[in-house]
RNA sequence: GCCCGGGUGGCGAAAUUGGUAGACGCUAGAGACUUAAAAUCUCUCGGCCGCAAGGUCAUGUGGGUUCGAUUCCCACCCCGGGCACCA
C-alpha cells in the first residue's frame, strides 16, 4: 500500500460507484424500506458553504448505515428552484431565470459531488420541470374543486422592493420582507387564498402524534397556529339620534348587533365600552354615502379612520405606543348580561382581522382597556376577585364555609424602611397584622384598632387602600370550619414610636413586634397567602388591572363563581356561543411574479372562474420578453395577449388565463412524494409506489418549523382526504439541522465574504475527512462553529485507519480480547448513534478503538473488516480502498452491517469509585456481580479507605453493583 | 410579557438520564527525530495549595432533597429562538 492520498481514490471510487450504480434503488424489493429525506436545496447563485452539507452528510451517513443493514434505501436530492431568489438573481444578471438555474444547479450538483453521495440520481427532481409542476396545478385544481383555493380581495402584505404580495409566513416580525428587508405595506388586491385555517384544529391536535419531532418545532407551530378558546357574545345597538335605525333587521331576522369574540366572558358583567376596528365592517357602513344620518360625528371617525390606515402595520401593532381612539356618538350598545348602555369606540388596538374585529373592554381585567379607560376616562369595574387558597391549611370538603372580612395593615417606617410583622413563637409563624371586622366599623377604624390591640402602636397614618380585597379560603381549626376570607389590606406609615400598653396574654400571647426589611417581607417567610398581591400593588400603586382567574364578584347571580366555570355559564346565559379562534390566516397563495408555477385558472366573462381541464395541464410558462416585476399587481405573464386570451373551457366564450403565479411554497409542499415515482406521466405518484414507500421515515434540515413544515402538513392533509396518500402525516420524524457559523460566530454570507466552499476542503483535506469533521463538530441539532483546525484532526484519524489497516494487514495475526471487546461495544454504539443522529459521539468512539489498534495492531483482518464496514458510512471512500486492499471484490456498502456479540460488549470486572462522605477517596476493581461481603472485606482492607476510617463509626456502607461503594462515617 | 431550547476546561464537546465530571478532538507547552522546518511520535494540560503523595474548590447563581446531584425540586441571572395590543 502507498501513502494515503485521498485525491486519487476518492475520485476513483466516486466513478465506479456511478458506473456500477451502486446507489440505485430498486423498484421492486422484498427489503424493508427506508425513505431518507433531506430538505431540498434552493439553487442561489452563490454555491454551497460548509454549513449546507452537514445535514446531508448526516442522511447520507444514516442511509448508508441503513442500506448494509438490509435495507432497500431511497435518499433521493432534488431542486427546489421556482420563486423570488432565482428570479431577482435572474434580473440582476441579465439571463433568464431558466438559465440562471439550470447553471445554479449544475453548480451545486458540482460542489455535491465531490464529497461522495449515495444519491439515486436517476430520481432527481425540479419544481421548475413542467414535468413536475404539471402536477402542483393539478392539485392546486383539486384544492379549488373542495373550495379550499378562493379569491379574496382583502388588503394583503405588499412588497414594494420586490413587488409582489406576500404570505403573512413571509413577513418578519418587525414588519418587513423576509426576502429583502422592504418595510411591507398593506395593498387591498384581488388574491388566490388558500383556507389552511380548515386544517388548523388538526394540524394542531395532530402535533401531539408527532412523538419525533422536536419539541421546538412543535411549540413554534402551537404559537403560529395561536388558537385560543373563547365565546362569541353579540351587543345589540341603540341609536340614540336616529331611533328609526332600531326598528332594522338583518337577513335572520335580528337587530343591529355586534358580535365580540373573548376569552373573558367571565368579564362580561364589567364591560364598560366597546371598541371596533377601524377598518370593522360595521364602521365602514356607518361611513358610508348612503348612511349618512347614522351616527352623529362622522367626521371625526372618518377622520380617524383614515389617520390609522396610514399607519404602518409595526406602529399599529406596537404595543408601547399610547392608544387612540374615537368615540363614536350617535350610539350605545347593550350589555346582555345586565343591559347597561354602554359607549361604542373606534380605536386602532382593535385588530380588525382577529376574531370579529370588535372587543368587549373590561378595563379592569385586561391591561390595553385599562390603558384606554383611563385615557379616557371611562368606569373601570371590579367583578374578578383575586382567590388564594391557603397551602398551609387549605379548606376541607367535610366542613361548612363562613365568610369573614378580613383587614391586613401593612406598616411601613420610613425612617428605618422596614415593615412590621407579628412573630408569633407559640406557632412559630411570621405575620402581618391582621383582624376581622366589626358591626358598624369600616376598614380604617378596623386596621387602626387591630394594630393598637396587637402592637400597641398608636400613631399611624392612614396612606391607602392596597386595591380591591382578597379572597382567601382556608381551614380555621379552632372554629372547626372552613374560612372565606375577605381581606383588604390597608398602608399605613408610623410616624412615631408612641405605644400604648397591650396585654400579652389572651389573644396576644406569644406575639412580638418584629420590624422587617423588604427582602424578609415576602411570601414563604410569612404565612399570608394574599401577601404577594399586596406587594404587587404597593410596588405598582395599585395602576394595575387584574387579568388572572378568580371568583365572580359583582356579576349578580353568577357571584362567587369560579372564573372558568363563568366563562360558559355566562356565555349561554347571554346567548353567545363557545368557539375558537385563530391567529393562523388563509394562505395568500399568489404572487405578481414571472418566476412561478401559473395558476391554472380562467376568467369567463360569463361562467366565471373556471378552471384549466386536466387534459390541458401543464400550463406551461410562457417565454415572455420582460420578466421584471411589473409593480402594477400584475404578473409579467399579463403582457402576453395571445397567451392570456383563451377560449372558455366551458362555454367556449371570451376568456382570459389567471396571470398571477404560485408562490415558491407551493412545489415544496409536496416534492417529497415525487420521489417515490418521479417519472410518472399518469399520476403525480402510483398509488401503490405510495403506500409502500409513504411516510417519510426521517426528514432532516433546517428550521422551517412556521413556513414550509406548516404547508407541507396541510397539503398532505388535504391530499390525504381526497384519498390520493395513505398517511395523514408526510414526516413523523424530524431531525433539526443546527447551522454551522464561522469561525467568529457570525453566518456565513455573500456580503461579509466568509463563506467556505466546501470544494477547497475537500481538495485540502479529503471527501472522508471532510465528511468526518462535519459530524464531529458537535450534536447534530446544534449550532457549531466551523474550525478549519478541527479538520486537521479527522484527517489524522482516517490517515490513522490507513496506517493500522496496513500494519494489521501484514502482521495477520489473531484479534487481541481487548480490542475483540472494545470492537464489540464500538459496533453497538456506532449503530445506537446512528440511528439516533448522534454522531458525534459515535466518531467519537471509532477514534477511541482506532487508537485502542493503533497501540499493537493485534487484530485479524476479518476483525478490521468489521471495522471498516462501521465506517464506511462516514469515510466511504477510504473504507472502500482498504476493503478492496483487503482482497473483497464487491462494494463495503453493499455489504452487511456487522452485528455485535452481547457477551462481548459486557465486561467482567469493573472499576468502581469508593466514596467517603459523598467523596471519591478510591477506586476499586471488582467482578460484574461481586456480593456485597466480599466488597465491603476488601474496601475496608485497602489503606486509601482505612485512613478515612480508622476510628471512625460506619453509620452506612452502600454497594451498587456496577455502579458505586459509598461509605458514610 | 408568555412559551420553547441552552449555560460543563483555553476551545468544540462527553457523561450509560441519580453513581469515579471533563471521554474524543483541537489549541497550547515540553521533549524525541531532523542540519533546519514541516509532518510524525511521546508526555503535560480545569482552578488553587504542594517537590510529591495528596488535599481543596469546581458543571450560570443561591437554596433544597439524597449516602451521593451536570442529572430531581424551588427561586433567580444570562444567552439563543418562537409568539406578542391576538381580546
Amino acid at each position: 500500500m502507498n501513502n494515503y492520498d485521498h485525491k486519487k481514490i476518492e475520485s476513483k471510487w466516486q466513478e465506479t460507484w456511478n458506473k456500477n450504480q451502486t446507489y440505485k434503488t430498486a423498484e421492486n424489493s422484498d427489503k424493508p424500506k427506508q425513505l431518507i429525506l433531506d430538505m431540498f436545496p434552493y439553487p442561489s447563485g452563490i454555491g454551497l458553504h460548509v454549513g449546507h452539507p452537514r445535514g446531508f452528510i448526516a442522511t447520507d451517513v444514516y442511509s448508508r448505515m441503513k442500506r448494509m443493514m438490509g435495507f432497500n434505501v431511497l435518499h433521493p436530492m432534488g431542486w427546489d428552484a421556482f420563486g423570488l431568489p432565482a428570479e431577482n438573481f435572474a434580473i440582476k444578471n441579465k439571463v433568464h431565470p431558466r438559465v440562471a438555474v439550470e447553471k445554479n444547479i449544475q453548480a451545486f450538483k458540482d460542489q455535491l459531488s465531490v464529497i461522495g453521495f449515495d444519491y439515486d440520481w436517476s430520481r432527481e427532481i425540479n419544481t421548475t420541470d413542467p414535468g413536475f409542476y404539471k402536477w402542483t396545478q393539478w392539485m392546486f385544481i383539486q384544492m379549488f374543486n373542495k373550495g379550499l383555493a378562493y379569491e379574496s380581495n382583502e388588503p394583503v402584505n405588499w412588497c414594494p422592493v420586490d413587488k409582489t404580495v406576500l404570505a403573512n409566513e413571509d413577513v418578519e416580525a418587525d414588519g418587513t420582507c423576509e426576502r429583502c428587508g422592504a418595510k411591507v405595506e398593506k395593498r387591498p388586491m384581488r388574491q388566490w387564498v388558500l383556507k389552511i385555517t380548515d386544517y388548523a384544529d388538526r394540524m394542531l391536535a395532530d402535533l401531539d402524534k408527532l412523538s419525533k419531532w422536536p419539541e421546538g418545532v412543535k411549540e413554534a407551530q402551537r404559537n403560529w397556529i395561536g388558537r385560543s378558546e373563547g365565546s362569541e357574545i353579540y351587543f345589540n345597538l341603540k341609536f340614540t339620534t336616529h331611533p328609526d335605525w332600531n326598528e332594522r333587521r338583518d337577513a335572520d331576522g335580528n337587530p343591529a348587533r355586534l358580535p365580540v369574540f373573548t376569552t373573558r366572558a367571565d368579564t362580561l358583567f364589567g364591560v364598560t365600552y366597546i371598541v371596533l376596528a377601524p377598518e370593522h365592517p360595521w364602521v365602514t357602513l356607518a361611513l358610508d354615502e348612503n348612511h349618512k344620518d347614522v351616527i352623529d360625528n362622522e367626521d371625526e371617525v372618518r377622520a380617524y379612520v383614515k389617520q390609522s390606515s396610514e399607519k404602518s402595520d409595526i406602529d399599529r401593532t406596537n404595543a408601547k405606543k399610547e392608544k387612540t381612539g374615537v368615540r363614536i356618538e350617535g350610539v350605545v350598545a347593550i350589555n346582555p348580561a345586565n343591559a347597561q348602555e354602554i359607549p361604542v369606540y373606534v380605536a386602532d388596538y382593535v385588530l380588525a382581522n382577529y376574531g370579529t374585529g370588535a372587543v368587549m373592554a373590561v378595563p379592569a381585567h385586561d391591561e390595553r382597556d385599562f390603558e384606554f379607560a383611563k385615557k379616557y376616562d371611562l368606569p373601570i369595574h371590579e367583578v374578578v376577585r383575586p382567590s388564594v387558597v391557603d397551602h398551609v391549611n387549605p379548606p376541607r370538603t367535610d366542613k361548612a364555609t363562613k365568610v369573614r372580612r378580613n383587614v391586613h395593615a401593612i406598616v411601613y417606617d420610613p425612617k428605618t424602611e422596614k415593615y412590621l410583622i407579628i412573630r408569633n413563637s407559640k406557632f412559630g409563624w411570621d405575620t402581618v397584622v391582621i383582624g376581622g371586622v366589626e358591626e358598624g366599623e369600616d376598614l380604617i377604624e378596623a386596621a387602626t384598632r387591630e394594630l393598637q390591640e396587637e402592637t400597641g402602636y398608636a400613631d399611624l397614618e392612614f396612606k391607602r387602600f392596597l386595591g380591591n380585597p382578597v379572597q382567601a379560603s382556608y381551614f380555621a381549626k379552632h372554629k372547626d370550619e372552613n374560612r372565606n376570607a375577605i381581606a383588604s389590606a390597608l398602608y399605613f406609615e408610623l410616624r412615631s414610636d408612641a405605644k400604648i400598653k397591650i396585654p400579652t396574654d389572651g389573644e396576644n400571647e406569644g406575639n412580638e413586634n418584629v420590624w422587617v426589611s423588604k427582602s424578609e417581607f415576602v411570601p414563604g417567610k410569612m404565612v399570608n397567602s394574599e401577601l404577594p398581591y399586596w406587594l404587587a400593588r404597593l410596588a405598582k400603586n395599585n395602576d394595575e388591572a387584574y387579568v388572572e382567574s378568580g371568583i365572580l364578584v359583582n356579576s349578580g347571580e353568577f357571584d362567587g363563581m369560579d372564573s372558568s366555570e363563568a366563562r360558559k355559564k355566562i356565555t349561554e346565559f347571554v346567548g353567545g356561543k363557545l368557539m375558537a379562534t385563530y391567529r393562523l390566516k388563509d394562505w395568500v397563495f399568489s404572487r405578481q411574479r414571472y418566476w412561478g408555477e401559473p395558476i391554472p385558472m380562467i376568467h369567463c366573462e360569463k361562467c366565471g372562474v373556471v378552471p384549466v381541464p386536466e387534459s390541458e395541464l401543464p400550463v406551461m410558462l410562457p417565454e415572455v420578453s420582460h420578466y421584471e416585476p411589473t409593480g402594477t399587481g400584475e404578473s409579467p405573464l399579463a403582457a402576453i395577449e395571445s397567451w392570456v386570451n383563451i377560449p372558455c373551457p366551458k362555454c367556449g366564450g371570451a376568456a382570459k388565463r389567471e396571470t398571477n403565479t404560485m408562490p415558491q411554497w407551493a412545489g415544496s409542499s409536496w416534492y417529497y412524494l415525487r420521489y417515490i415515482d418521479p417519472h410518472n406521466q399518469d399520476a403525480f405518484v402510483d398509488k401503490d409506489k405510495e403506500k409502500h414507500w409513504m411516510p417519510v421515515d426521517i426528514y432532516s434540515g433546517a428550521d422551517h418549523a412556521t413556513r414550509h413544515l406548516i404547508y407541507a402538513r396541510f397539503w398532505h392533509k388535504f391530499l390525504f382526504d381526497i384519498g390520493a396518500v395513505s398517511t395523514e402525516e408526510p414526516f413523523p420524524r424530524l431531525e433539526f439541522l443546527g447551522y454551522i457559523l464561522d469561525k467568529n460566530g457570525k453566518k456565513f454570507s455573500k456580503r461579509d465574504g466568509n463563506g467556505i466552499d466546501p470544494t477547497d476542503v475537500v481538495n485540502q483535506f479529503g471527501a472522508d475527512a471532510f465528511r468526518l469533521y462535519e459530524m464531529f463538530i458537535g450534536p447534530f441539532e446544534q449550532t457549531a462553529r466551523w474550525d478549519m483546525n478541527g479538520m486537521v484532526g479527522t484527517l489524522r484519524f482516517v490517515e490513522k485507519v490507513w496506517k493500522i489497516s496496513e500494519k494489521a494487514k501484514n502482521a495477520n495475526g489473531a484479534t487481541r480480547e481487548g480490542i475483540q471487546k472494545l470492537l464489540h461495544k464500538t459496533i453497538k454504539k456506532v449503530s445506537d448513534d446512528i440511528e439516533g443522529f448522534k454522531f458525534n459521539t459515535a466518531v467519537s468512539s471509532l477514534m477511541i478503538l482506532a487508537n485502542e489498534i493503533d497501540s499493537d495492531y493485534q487484530i485479524s483482518v476479518l476483525d478490521l473488516k468489521a471495522f471498516l464496514k462501521i465506517l464506511a458510512p462516514f469515510a466511504p471512500h477510504v473504507a472502500e480502498e482498504i476493503w478492496h486492499e483487503l482482497g473483497e471484490t464487491d462494494s463495503i456498502h453493499l455489504s452487511d452491517w456487522p452485528k455485535y456479540d452481547s457477551n462481548l460488549v459486557i465486561d467482567d470486572t469493573v472499576k468502581l469509585g469508593i466514596q467517603v462522605n459523598g467523596k471519591v477517596r478510591a477506586e476499586i476493581e471488582l467482578a460484574k456481580d461481586e456480593s456485597e461481603e466480599s466488597v465491603r472485606e476488601k474496601v475496608f482492607a485497602m489503606d486509601e479507605i482505612k485512613k478515612w476510617t480508622d476510628g471512625k463509626d460506619v453509620k452506612k456502607f452502600i454497594y451498587v453493583a456496577g455502579k458505586i461503594i459509598s461509605i458514610v462515617i
